[in-house]
DNA sequence: CGATCTACCTGATGGC
DNA sequence: TGCCATCAGGTAGATC
């Protein structure tokens, strides 16, 4: 679920919430959510360490310590963050739990248990995460440019819809924010890279900054599941903006003369104006 | 290199 | 009410 977006509000609230605590304890529930090493790896790395920073790539989470190693959380489709009161009740199919010095508790929830935690060495990275050593640029960083965008249009004939969705190209975009990037930027999902000129490309660089901008100041996209929430369990309303996902069938917002369609594409559901996107 | 399929899980929803 | 099929924000690996 959580894309770009979701995460950075996450993160917004972990570096408010989190930096500059201690983590005392560590409870690990499920131990498919530390899969990539062990509970007890995840409890010797988090016990008695500081969080000291609280850094987003991509969809990742990167919480550095102040033992030098690096804590990683990746939400997946439904994993979530939260905080709350020391001794709270719990939601189902809570993970991990870290007690932490002022007496408040931080859980990993994830009912599917795609989403994992981890404690690396940032030096190791590409060895120890690879995923995250291979991410490629940041969208909302002030270094993607127009022309980083168009080198990347320019190196290949993929898709756009599948390449927006390539973190080893761009970092962060998931299914609906690529699909209301496209509407915005007039560009068939299907189209192929090496058909689009440096407007349409401009068009696009456009597009990925301010849809995924104005998505983060309204706290993300929760859908009707509510399986995205921030660290306090507040939903975002960016799907209140949303102009093609999950609005298959009904006319388009934008021109008024389209119907939004629902295709398939490398798996995934695509929504797209067969009128004002070409 | 790129496109497509499968798998990983659980829960919500809709049809019958 | 119950049962079954389908679908879901992501990623990784296999296959062609």
């Amino acid at each position: 679920m959580p894309e770009l977006p979701e995460v950075e509000t996450v993160r917004r609230g972990l570096e408010q919430h989190l930096v500059g605590r201690q983590i005392v304890r560590v409870e690990v529930g499920r131990e498919r959510v530390v899969r990539r090493t062990s509970p007890e790896a995840l409890i010797a790395g988090l016990s008695g360490t500081t969080v000291v920073a609280a850094q987003r790539r991509g969809k990742y989470l990167l919480l550095p310590l102040d033992s030098g190693d690096t804590m990683m959380i990746h939400l997946r489709m439904s994993g979530q963050v939260l905080l709350a009161a020391g001794g709270a009740a719990r939601p189902p199919h809570t993970h991990v739990v870290m007690y932490l010095d002022d007496g408040s508790e931080a859980w990993f929830v994830d009912p599917r248990t795609f989403g994992e935690v981890v404690v690396f060495d940032p030096d190791r990275v590409d060895v120890e995460l690879p995923p995250v050593a291979q991410l490629g640029v940041d969208p909302i960083a002030e270094s993607f440019e127009r022309a980083d965008l168009r080198r990347i249009i320019r190196s290949t004939s993929r898709a756009l819809k599948p390449l927006l969705l390539d973190q080893q190209v761009i970092a962060g975009i998931g299914n609906i924010y690529a699909d209301e990037i496209l509407h915005r930027s007039r560009l068939r999902p299907d189209r192929s890279a090496s058909t689009v000129d440096s407007r349409a490309t401009n068009r696009l660089h456009e597009a990925i900054i301010d849809i995924l901008t104005s998505a983060i100041e309204v706290g993300g996209s929760t859908l009707g599941d509510a399986q995205y929430v921030d660290l306090m369990g507040e939903s975002g309303s960016y799907q209140d903006d949303h102009r093609v996902y999950g609005r298959a069938g009904e006319r388009c917002l934008t021109c008024g003369r389209g119907w939004i369609r629902r295709t398939v594409s490398g798996g995934r559901s695509t929504h797209w104006c067969g009128v004002c996107q070409s």
